[in-house]
DNA sequence: TCTAATTAGTTCGATGTCGCACTAAATTGC
DNA sequence: GCAATTTAGTGCGACATCGAACTAATTAGA
């Protein structure tokens, strides 16, 4: 493998050049999620804001935690910068008091749809690169590869 | 973090669900990547072992921290924990006394194939769910995606 | 029902990322 | 050839991630 070149797309040397692009896309991307955001806000917050606008506000912070695949300290910390900028607000759970809820304010709702507002254009200019027949071409290989990634997870712990 | 179920696959939201997806499987990938590192090491460390061997070593560090789109701060320090576990050795770069070159040892070179021979079943089970041709399908997408990223962000500077 | 085990969440400490400011060396412009 | 600018790398500080250990509440089980 010391070098990749030539021949048909096959060995392990693929697969890890195509996990190191996966890996330089997510950052790149993040930094441009990021530079939209409005000051103190870094990606995860705006993860959460919109998963909570996607499947309901009410979730309890080891839920999400769950949903993204992070440890509930990690879900934690980013839970308290959200309700310090008041985008979420935590009220105890009445069905159990060791746990909270969730629960969006108006000006989280707002500052996601203008974050995803302000997106709009650099997804637009995007399309241009990927085009939407692209994204569906690639997207539902992404997912076998993601879902597979997570069954193999699930039974190594 | 990561972690979303994209939503509808139409318009703005398909693109916004494959970078969701692609930063859920970053954040898998490289948690399976380094439960197969030695103690100690994580994926930025293997990373650099990965394209010293690739591309040669004596490359520099900014070089280096270019490449994979990392400032240069995170890649000295990744440098110095693969300099303290003796992977790497920096020497002064004739060429520019302000510089250096990053050589692999012999047991750089010895941890990075043992790691892929560690890698290999993952892969080997990867590739039922991920052809090769799967690879080759979607990789040359992603890389403009990769691209347009990446030219997009020097003209933000 | 009472004890043991489990679960939700936080605190704390170790470590990683990265921007800012700095030094030393190289390059540019005149 | 020399001052001004740029470039390579590091030190430091702010902040993020996350595992271990802890508290409080719930559930399991005999």
């Amino acid at each position: 493998m010391a070098h990749e070149q030539g021949g048909p797309p096959s060995g392990p040397g693929h697969y890890f050049g195509l996990l190191n692009e996966i890996g330089i896309i997510e950052q790149l991307s993040r930094t441009l999620l990021e530079a939209r955001l409005p000051e103190g806000l870094i990606a995860p917050h705006f993860t959460v804001l919109n998963h909570l606008t996607r499947v309901g506000d009410g979730r309890t912070p080891l839920e999400m935690a769950r949903a993204f695949q992070v440890p509930k300290t990690s879900m934690s910390h980013t839970l308290a910068g959200l309700e310090k900028h008041r985008l979420v607000e935590m009220r105890p759970n009445p069905a159990d008091k060791r746990s909270k809820q969730v629960w969006l304010t108006d000006e989280g709702r707002m500052v996601r749809e203008q974050t995803i507002a302000a997106l709009a254009g650099d997804l637009a200019d995007m399309s241009q690169v990927l085009s939407p027949q692209d994204v569906g071409t690639i997207l539902p290989v992404l997912t076998r590869l993601r879902v597979w990634l997570d069954k193999r997870r699930d039974s190594e712990d």
